[in-house]
DNA sequence: AAGTGGTCTAGACCACTAT
DNA sequence: TAGTGGTCTAGACCACTTA
């Protein structure tokens, strides 16, 4: 067994077809025994020569039913700008799991610019697309800016974008950084997601500013299959950066 | 056998100490067998936890000599602003793979609001850390722009920006668009980065604008494990949009 | 009831690494 | 030379879907 492992020759005749369009989205692979048979191989190869089509996103598995093709997903764009700052989880649907207040710790405070132990209120909450959630959004920022108004993430109108919010509580939002990765899905996120845990998300580390001090943070986390983000930039004239 | 699988309660028991930084990166983990015999399971289970854990980022399997807890790569982060638009894999060291000319086909004309069969310049960099290629840079553009100029990206300083050199050019580029997703990695890029086919990667399509006239677009499609992105935006007063 | 995917056992050989 | 990870075989049981 020198040579290419078999799994992958498997997985190569089944991959060529998929990719072409022979195989229609949503129709029957052959199942793990009918390809060891036809293929010569333990079942074991087949397997796992499945199991590398279901991690690179072609195939799905249906226990007790088969392998199928996996259906083109719909994708969401999360439309980010100059001008604006969205609401979290934009052109889903929005399923809202409400405000607490913690006191920040590490890395949330370390984004606020605080030191730990500061109250901050957590808001959180779904994207979903057909009832299917595919994002999940956590906002941070400190209580003192709005404790005691109406402008809280809890009292105010939860259609509103942070900005409309703070704007009315009197912080001007004026700058934005957004930090784009890519890392395995961790709980309580999966149990949210219902998606597997180790999976890789497309995270959206955002931070909002008013001048130098940074007044809100929220982590998106978003479903790879679902999610693109856009970003559309007006660039000033004459750059001078290579 | 019915409740949760045995691979995965062996899995946990490693991902602890490991998130817990009780096991210091570079650390080697008990060997398959050595696995199997403490925890009274097959040679398969543990090898399908130490798999699970290969998969979530958080083990590197190195053949002949062990299991290895993974080292923290070093984290890159390409800048981008209102303001600039780098030359692809900014914040690491290039190795440029040559321009040629091809017949612009499917999603690339599209991109560049062409007809299939338009004649484009296509460049292709390599961005590297330590020598090691993280990220993999490539740009089209119509050749139409710049034939015949010394503004050509086969003519041009390779160091310089796309802003510079199609400004230089007399084309003024006012608008950026980049939409970041993520995919498996397929050929050949895969042999381009030295990464496995299939492993997911961070890409973003970028198109650059003068007005309405897309006049550059290209595909950055970077490690998930050692690429970030970073947008600064500044935001225009009064913002609407919620 | 038959078929399917998920999991599991108990072996095995190869190429490679460490000693 | 012993140990290791990668691959492979030939079986098996369970829960589930399909018919």
């Amino acid at each position: 067994m020198g040579g290419r492992p078999r799994y992958l020759w498997v997985a190569d005749l089944l991959r060529r077809p998929i990719l072409n369009g022979e195989l229609e989205p949503g129709s029957r692979l052959p199942s793990r025994s009918r390809l060891a048979r036809t293929y010569g191989v333990s079942e074991q190869v087949s397997r796992h020569a499945l199991r590398l089509l279901v991690s690179e996103g072609l195939v799905e598995a249906k226990p007790g039913s088969g392998y199928y093709v996996r259906t083109v997903p719909q994708i969401h764009r999360f439309s980010r700008t100059d001008r604006t700052s969205g609401s979290g989880v934009d052109p889903l649907g929005r399923e809202d799991l409400g405000t607490c207040t913690e006191t920040a710790c590490g890395l949330v405070s370390r984004r606020l610019g605080m030191r730990d132990g500061v109250r901050v209120f957590r808001t959180r909450c779904l994207g979903t697309a057909d009832g299917v959630p595919v994002a999940l959004h956590t906002a941070w920022e400190p209580a003192a800016l709005t404790q005691g108004t109406l402008r809280t993430p809890a009292d105010a109108d939860p259609a509103a974008s942070v900005l409309q919010r703070l704007g009315a509580a009197g912080v001007v939002v004026d700058r934005v950084v957004e930090e784009v990765g890519v890392r395995p899905l961790r709980e309580p996120e999966s149990s949210l997601l219902h998606l597997a845990p180790g999976l890789p998300v497309l995270v959206v580390e955002r931070t909002h500013y008013q001048g130098r001090r940074p007044v809100e943070t929220s982590d998106l986390v978003g479903s790879i299959d679902h999610c693109r983000l856009l970003y559309r930039l007006s660039l000033a004239r004459q750059p001078r950066q290579g």
